[in-house]
DNA sequence: TTATACTGCGATCAGCGTTCGCAGTATAAG
DNA sequence: CTTATACTGCGAACGCTGATCGCAGTATAA
């Protein structure tokens, strides 16, 4: 199997010999379950196959390697969307939705954020999405590409809200802690007096929502048209 | 040395014994070489410790980890930024002025895009550029935490825009090429129409610029100030 | 002068991703 | 029906990783 087949355009048993035991999907899963568990970096082959009662090379008739794996987890999760609503008549609340959709998965899967986004990780799920995001979109009079980067801009936009969300929920570690107390001295010794000032102007728990306004806003500076 | 201390804020040498015959700067200048070079998986401590001449062990009386290295790493590249620069009349083109700078940054350190942003990542350089950032918004009537708020969001943007780019630029991989050929598939097979509309509308090479229109929707956007 | 905190780092531990190659299975070919 | 061979599962092994232990030399505090 060739390095240049993207996992998701591989067949999933060859034409001779037995019926694979498992599939792509059902080791996803498996990963996924140890993600959420004890974050990313417990998604090791060995884990994965041990959770399934195999072992780590067995993996390697349905990967070609982690990071295969990682893309399968990524693009799996994404099944939670239920994509199948009609658009309203308002495009930007439809999107800003659908944002706040993807946001929660990213909620329920906080490993997602550990994982680079690359342009290469695009799996059926994920063009799924992007192809509904579109259809949101649909009549709105601006080039494809324009709608494209409006779906990437939001959708970086949605990771970092759930990065800060995740953060704000996560029990403090020490490295944590250690960075409170670090940011808490800098702000003490008067060397910066504006973060000094911005950080006492945020009184814990006391979270902002602009999520919404900030989706709202680019969606419609990106493409140039007002919400109505 | 305890976890609870920010590797920033320890000393650099103890009161007694040998002073040290690196320091945490130059450490992390080397593994940034390496980064450059071959990217973050090339960063092992054997590797960072090879380079320098020394064992893996002896950093270890520099860092209490891995995870420390590369905080000091992604700090240690916010130097080439130029932050004595006076406000002009305009904070908003002053603001996508430094997103700019910061985006440059991540060009010339792809790997920077590799690293999962944490809060507990923040040194004395990235403080600095909070203050800045925030002393380019100190006459806005807004609240301080919307100020922390554009800045969160905006070096989100900087970091989608600036891993678009070198996605664009580097050579492409077996893996990308991999993706490609899936998409185009997916494209052909007719089951995507908007997907394939919007590709088709996107000529290679064609990029368009709302690097700047993003930032600039944003940071008015967040703090409801118009731009004048 | 002595105690001891500090430094450098080899040796070692435990774990990782991945490949090799064996053996059994099931389909294609003759 | 028999044979060839593609396919599957996976143990063993390789080479690498991050991190700790503990020794020995150094330099400051007592």
């Amino acid at each position: 199997m060739s390095d240049s087949v993207a996992v998701w355009a591989r067949p999933e048993r060859g034409r001779r010999g037995p019926a694979p035991e498992r599939s792509r999907d059902q080791i996803a899963r498996a990963a996924i379950a140890i993600a959420d568990a004890d974050g990313l970096a417990a998604v090791s082959m060995r884990e994965v196959a041990a959770s399934l009662g195999t072992g780590p090379a067995s993996l390697y008739r349905y990967v070609r390697a982690r990071e295969d794996l990682l893309d399968l987890m990524a693009d799996a999760v994404l099944a939670e969307l239920e994509l199948s609503a009609a658009p309203s008549t308002d495009w930007v609340d439809d999107l800003v939705a659908l944002a706040g959709e993807v946001k929660a998965v990213h909620l329920r899967h906080p490993w997602l954020l550990d994982l680079p986004p690359q342009p290469s990780r695009l799996g059926p799920r994920a063009i799924d999405l992007i192809e509904h995001a579109l259809g949101l979109m649909r009549h709105l009079p601006v080039q494809g590409r324009v709608k494209l980067e409006v779906i990437g801009v939001v959708n970086s936009l949605v990771a970092q809200f759930a990065r800060h969300e995740t953060a704000a929920e996560a029990p403090v570690s020490d490295r944590q802690a250690a960075q409170t107390a670090y940011l808490g001295k800098v702000a003490a010794d008067g060397s910066h007096p504006l973060l000094a000032a911005a950080l006492a102007d945020t009184a814990p728990g006391d979270a902002l929502d602009v999520f919404e306004p900030t989706i709202r806003h680019v969606a419609m500076g990106l493409t140039g048209i007002a919400h109505r």
